[in-house]
Order: C-alpha cells, then structure tokens, then sequence
DNA sequence: TGGCTTTTTTACCATTTGGTCAAAGTCACG
DNA sequence: CGTGACTTTGACCAAATGGTAAAAAAGCCA
C-alpha cells in the first residue's frame, strides 16, 4: 500500500510560528495567567485577557480556539514545571536530604510562581473538569513512583515509618499554602517576611517527622 | 430636643423572620453554599442559586438585595463554625493534646463541611475580596491568642520549640487539603479512604513534631 | 369571609460576555 | 516594488446574567 503524503501527511503539518506568532501568543499566556490566576475560569473575562496582553479580543481569537483552549494550554504547560521537582527526587540520594530539597523546592516555586499555584488551585478546587485526565495520565504515576520511592527508604529503616502519599499530600498543602493562600498569611503575619519563617519551620518540621 | 421616634427609631426594627422567611432564607443560603464553593463568586449564576434552592430567581431576590449580599452572608456565618475549634484550645490543657484534638477536628470539618472549606478557600484564594476586613477583625486577634499560648507553652519546654503561627498554618493547610484538593486526592488514593489515612499520618506528624 | 400583608410569578431590561466576519492593514520575500 | 500570506481591527450577534416592576397568588387573622 502506497502512502498518500496528500491524505495521510504527518498528523501536525508543523506550521513553525513566526516570530510574531510566538510573541504574541507569549502575552497572551501571560496575561491569561495572571486573570485566571486571580479570578478563576468562569470569573475571567476575554477582554481582561485581552486588556492584559495589550491586544484586541477578536486578536486572541486568532491565536486561539477560544477561552477554554488558552486555559488548557496553561495548564498543560505548567504541568511540567510544576512537576519537575518530584520527579528530580533521587532514588540513590540520601532519603531525609530529598526529601528536604523537594520541600525547600516546592516552597520556592510558591513564592516565585503563585499565580501558577493559584491557577493550579482554582481547577482543583473545582473538581479538575478541565485536567482530571492529565491527573490520571500524568501525576498519578508520577506519585505512584515517588511513594514506592519513599516506601522504599522507610522499609529500609532509612525514614521513619510514614505513608509516602500523606507525607507527599502534607509537602504540597503546606508549601503551597503560602501562595495560594497568601492573602490570609499577610493579614496574620504582618512585616515579617513568611516565606523565611516558612522555610525555617518545615524544614523543622519534616526532619522531626521523618528522622528515623 | 425631643426626641422623634419617627425620624429616630431603634436603629433596627427588628421584623421577627416569619416561618416562611425562615425557611427561605436557609434553603437559599444553602443552595447558595452549594453552587458558590463550586464555582467560586464570579463563576456562580442566581440562575444556578435559584435552580438548586427550588426558588425563582425574583423570589431570591426578594429575600436577598443581590447576589453579594448572599455570599457575604455565608462567609460571615461561616466564620464562625470554621473558627470555632481553635477558640476551644484551652491553655490549661496538656499542650500536645490539645493541639493534636484540633488537628482532629479540623481534618473533621474537611470531611463534614467540604463546601465552607471550599467556599472559603476560594475567597482567599482570590484576595479575600469580601472578607479582608472580617479577617483583620475576628480571625487575627483570635490568632494572636493562640499563638501566644502556643508560645508559653514552648517557653515552659512543654512542647518542642516551633514558631506558632507557621504551626498553625501547617494544620490550616494539611487539613483543609482533604476538602480543597478532593479531586486530585481521590485521584492518588484509589479505593482506600483517605481521610482515615490522614488522620494516623497527621498524627504521627504532629507528634513527632510537637515532643518536647 | 373580607381585607390586609407577605410571598411568588410573569414579563422585562440593560449589560456583559464569548465569539464571528469581512474588510483593512502589515509583513516577508522574490 | 509588488504580491500573496499573515495579522489586526471595527462592527456585530446571540446567549447569559444580574436585576426590576407590577400584577397575581397565598397567608394570616379578626
């Protein structure tokens, strides 16, 4: 059987975006980030977006299929970044340092990317109809791995005895909480920075759990 | 002067809330709670509020000047319940126990009220737009008690050393996590029931921890 | 039962919102 | 420079949304 390049080609025709192309549709991400970040899906508008990035709305349309797409492409691309840290988690690594590392890790992107946290949040907290799939597909082996990981190095008397998917539930709600948050930890910690105070106490508070 | 009772009555008339009124009122305040922790304020419709309350919307109306005013009802009464464990810490309790019983019952109230957590995460998580002053007000002096007799009973080397309020936004966040993150956390813990895991993990977290 | 108040509904409105379309403008490149 | 492809815009739309007004209906009570 012959192959028709016309009726069979290559599934993306892998049309390279111009320059302007890409400069754009980086606004767009950007701004779309920072609006649905602040005022999830629904509550985010085309023209914010549109106002945000400096363009007309009938010009993101352009760019993109409409709202939904511009969210599912943020999602989806922060899903990596946001991920990144666990699965640089060490297999041959000394457990407690990993473990620490990955905490101070997480703490850090919450402070330097809380609107990507808060964009995380919001789906989350809505039930995840826009990535539940990619919870599926993506994160759940992902922390699949990490816990036989951990499970590991508590069988082998490395760690104290702890549910690997607690302690990793625990790492993600106490980090995160700085960002998403972050409205309430200003009005209860004034003047001070939390960020600093935070990176002190869990540091504390997962060598004590976790020292064997 | 006389004093006019026409141009000066008590400053509220105090319309006892007929039977009718009653029950509106709350089947409306819960409909409400349902669709707002669901969709956050902008996303939720009086259309939806009114569907789920058996209601017309005019007759929401009636009960209610608008749809803000519904969802500062609910966040106000809510403040309440949501803070009532940690008025009930007693200083004159066994540090340990005391702060472990309001680990328990705030993972307790994840799993009995998921819509007030989600109602209120939602709210911060866009910048406590409605309840910033309530949170100055009522949630940072009560704060500023516990801290402080979480404090004394570190200076008394009755509990190990940890800065208060970081503790308490660590129980805020691995609690609350459980009704928040629901989608995501039934995702990673198929089958099994995840809140009783999370209790013996948080536990055994706490414990560790607070062990002088 | 009659008459008054409270409650509910029906019919609207103005604004906002996601999205379309065709025309106008700009760019890249031979 | 000219021409075809890419980009941007202004003018629109239909649906959704928060809210209003007035009439109709239901309660309440003597």
């Amino acid at each position: 059987m012959e192959i028709n390049p016309e009726t069979d080609p290559a599934p993306e025709p892998a049309p390279k975006p111009s320059r302007i192309q890409k400069r754009n549709r980086k606004r767009i991400l950007d701004a779309a980030l920072e609006v649905f970040s602040q005022h999830g899906f629904r509550g985010a508008t085309l023209d914010q977006i549109a106002g945000e990035a400096g363009l007309s709305k009938p010009n993101i349309l352009y760019y993109f299929s409409g709202k939904e797409e511009i969210h599912v492409t943020l999602l989806n691309a922060l899903m990596d970044t946001w991920l990144a840290p666990l699965r640089e988690i060490d297999p041959d690594g000394t457990p407690l340092d990993e473990i620490l590392r990955y905490v101070h890790r997480k703490l850090e992107m919450s402070r330097e990317l809380p609107r990507e946290s808060r964009l995380f949040a919001n789906e989350i907290l809505q039930g995840a109809p826009r990535i539940g799939p990619h919870l599926e597909t993506t994160l759940k082996p992902l922390v699949d791995d990490a816990a036989a990981v951990i499970q590991g190095w508590v069988d082998a008397g490395r760690l104290a005895p702890v549910n690997p998917r607690h302690l990793i539930f625990s790492i993600w709600a106490t980090t995160q909480h700085y960002a998403d948050f972050d409205a309430q930890v200003q009005v209860l910690t004034p003047g001070e920075d939390a960020q600093e105070g935070a990176q002190a106490f869990l540091d504390t508070l997962y060598r004590r759990l976790l020292t064997p």
